[in-house]
DNA sequence: ATTGACCGCTTGCGAAATGCAAGTGGCATC
DNA sequence: GATGCCACTTGCATTTCGCAAGCGGTCAAT
C-alpha cells in the first residue's frame, strides 16, 4: 500500500507530487514572495488561486514533506508555512522553468525581470538563494549575499524608471 | 483573446503548458526512449498512459509547438513525432526533475541509473544530449559524443551484472 | 479484389479534480 | 459580549481524467 505509484521513474515520481497547475505556484509564492500564511498566499496570488485549492495544496505540500506548518504565536488560529530542505531544493527546478518560460512563452516584461536575473545568475545564484531560504525557513545562519535584495532592487528599478 | 492566461509570469506560463501529469511523460519517452510514433508511445509507456490521453497530449504538444508531426512514408496512416527546438530545450528541466526525484522520492534502483548519470553529467552532458536530439529530430549533423550510447551502456550494465 | 490483421485515434461514460460563491466557526479587539 | 477578521469548508456546476470498447483507414497475403 505504501507503493501506490505509476512507476519508479524519478521523473514520474516528481510529476506525481508536483505535476498539477497549482502546487508549484504556491511554492513559488512562498519561496520568492516570502508569503508565509494562508491569507498572504490567497490575497497576494497573481493567478487568483481559489481558497479551497490553496487549502488543499497547502495540506498536500505539508503531507508530502515539502513544507511544514507551525503555529503563529500572535494568532492562535494562524499557521506559518515554511519550506523544508526538500522544498528549498526545488529552486533549480523553478529556475529552469523560468529559463524555458522566458524563451518559449510570452511572459510579461515586468514579471520577467526577476526571472531573467535568476537565470542569468546561474547555479551560484541559486545556491546563494537556497542558503538564504535555509536562513528564512529553517533557522540557518544569515548568509552574506542576499539574492532577495538583488532581485528586489532589479524589480523596483524596472518598475519605476 | 490571444491572451487567455492566468498571469504573465514565466513560471506560470510554463506550468500552463506543461503542468499536468502526462505532458512531460510523453516528452520524456520521445526524448529518452526515442519513441516516435503513437503506437510506440502507447505500448512502451512505463506508466500505462491511456490512449485518449496520449492522443490528446500529442495534439496539444504539436499545437503548442513542442513537437511536430510528419507523415511516415512506410505507413500512410502513421505519423512520426519530432521534438522542436523548444521541445529539446526541456532537457535541463527534465534533468532537474531527475535530480530532485532522485533525492526526494523513492525511485526504483534500475530506473535511477540513467537519471543519476544525467544528473552527474551536468550541463555539459545536457548540452551534448541536446545536440544529439537536434540530430535525431531536426536533421542537424551527428555530433561526436553520444549521450544515448553512454546512458544505454550504463543501463545495460546495471540490468545484467 | 477480398479478406483479415493491425494500428492510429475516437467515443461513451463514470469518477475525480477544478473553480466559484457562500458559509462557518475560532480568535482577537474594542 | 458584540463585532470584525481570518483560516478554512461546503455545495454545486463545469471541466478533466481514465478506462474500455469501438471505428475506420491501411497493409499484406491470398
Amino acid at each position: 500500500m505504501a507503493q501506490d505509484r505509476r512507476s519508479g521513474c524519478p521523473i514520474n515520481l516528481t510529476l506525481e507530487q508536483l505535476g498539477d497547475r497549482w502546487s508549484l505556484i504556491v511554492i513559488r509564492d512562498v519561496m520568492f514572495g516570502n508569503r508565509r500564511s494562508y491569507g498572504e498566499l490567497l490575497s497576494g496570488n497573481e493567478e487568483g488561486i481559489a481558497s479551497n485549492i490553496l487549502a488543499d495544496r497547502l495540506k498536500r505540500l505539508v503531507a508530502t514533506g515539502l513544507m511544514t506548518r507551525s503555529p503563529d504565536p500572535s494568532h492562535r488560529q494562524k499557521g506559518i508555512y515554511s519550506l523544508t530542505e526538500a522544498g528549498i531544493q526545488i529552486v533549480p527546478l523553478l529556475a529552469q522553468m523560468c529559463a524555458w518560460g522566458l524563451d518559449h512563452t510570452d511572459p510579461s516584461p515586468l514579471l520577467s525581470v526577476r526571472a531573467k536575473l535568476l537565470v542569468a545568475g546561474g547555479p551560484e545564484m541559486w545556491d546563494a538563494l537556497m542558503q538564504e531560504l535555509r536562513h528564512l525557513h529553517l533557522g540557518a545562519p544569515e548568509p552574506e549575499r542576499s539574492v532577495f535584495k538583488e532581485v528586489r532592487a532589479a524589480y523596483e528599478a524596472a518598475k519605476a524608471p
